[in-house]
DNA sequence: ATCGTCCTGTGATAAAATAAACAACAGTAT
DNA sequence: ATACTGTTGTTTATTTTATCACAGGACGAT
């Protein structure tokens, strides 16, 4: 159906456009003009015009978007008109964070579990979610249709729980783990590579001090 | 002296180049050449040879890139040669995480304070790092040099604490809140928008469905 | 109702990024 | 020595991305 291609630079755009709809709709904007929520985004108008018309006409002429539909549409495309089951594979700080994090579950991704080799962890709850040990894991994947598994455990243990994941059916990983998965085209990586941010942040910096 | 600007896709990349070039010397491989090291990154070999020479020529025709020198010309470039102090605002779950991260120290940049409005957790310590009160933050970036401070509360607290931060002469703001920051332009701010990265992840997989 | 203004959707144009191509040169084998 | 192979740095071509420009439709004022 969807015929062209969405190129990836659009992908990345899309979820800040949400992002600030969501803010508009709390202050009960009822519609703005791609030229004001440009000018608030710092982009072109046209960028954003062009954008959004690879998924469809959703504006009016001399009118603009109304927000909430634009909001929800933009939702849709993004996919967070459906629930995802996540878990998240070791409960250390990061791990401990991400289940912490209730604001996942507004968008529809549910963290069902936390997996970890730590006995000390084991059996324990954060914010309700038991923390199962790595070796209930393949049961649990058995069991349950998960959607996306969040890896928060080390580099070097990374690619072989990955691997297993995407054996087990996992389609979808959140990867933390400051290196690259080799995984079947099936199945889809996000990379956060905090480190990699962090490496940028000081590029531009050591950049600006030699001005 | 750097005349040439930079594309913020060349940036970007570096860090990816500088993470799997210190893999290779860690399993103490000498020498690699673009077309190799191209395979190893899914990448074209053209595009690695492109992006080194923004900033000079560092590997030997018939030969390839010795890599612990472009390791650590990488490195220069991304400004690791250098110390940064670093702070965090914010001891949740995310900021203690980054507290404990102890990797950031490797590559320089050394959390050296951490401040959060919870008299619960001010006075403890995070891998020894101490957690001060809010109201202790002015008062140390005055008598300190504060490089980078990472930002982890929440959303409606960030865009003030930012602006708190810039007044008082920071120039690197690691930005974990879930909204952009609007500073002065002599303030650099790299987001992680953690709720951004799932959302590209969530719009992969139902594009993976619709197939 | 009519006119003027506003603003979208989209086709044309410009700019930027990526990939391909290749000359030149170092290393290696004969 | 000499020729061959490999690989860079760089130029050129191609593709992709972003911006500009504008026709035409919708709204609101009069």
């Amino acid at each position: 159906m969807q015929k062209k291609e969405i190129s990836k630079a659009v992908i990345n755009r899309l979820p800040r456009y949400y992002r600030y709809l969501g803010d508009l709709l709390e202050k009960d904007v009822v519609r703005i003009s791609s030229k004001e929520l440009s000018e608030r985004m710092k982009v072109t108008a046209s960028q954003i015009r062009q954008d959004l018309n690879n998924f469809g006409g959703f504006g009016q002429q001399g009118y603009g978007y109304n927000v909430e539909y634009l909001h929800s549409e933009i939702g849709k495309i993004l996919g967070l008109d459906r629930k995802y089951h996540m878990i998240i594979i070791g409960a250390g700080n990061l791990g401990q964070a991400l289940a912490n994090y209730a604001d996942f579950d507004k968008k529809g991704f549910f963290v069902k579990a936390i997996f970890d080799i730590n006995p000390n962890l084991i059996g324990s709850q954060i914010r309700g979610i038991e923390v199962k040990s790595m070796d209930e894991l393949e049961d649990y994947l058995i069991s349950n249709k998960v959607d996306i598994a969040a890896i928060t455990v080390p580099k070097t243990k990374a690619p072989g729980i990955a691997s297993d994941l995407a054996r087990l059916g996992v389609k979808g990983i959140w990867n933390f783990a400051p290196t690259d998965l080799n995984l079947p085209k099936d199945v889809t990586v996000e990379n956060v590579h905090l480190i990699d941010s962090l490496m940028k942040l000081s590029y531009r910096l050591s950049e600006k001090d030699e001005e």
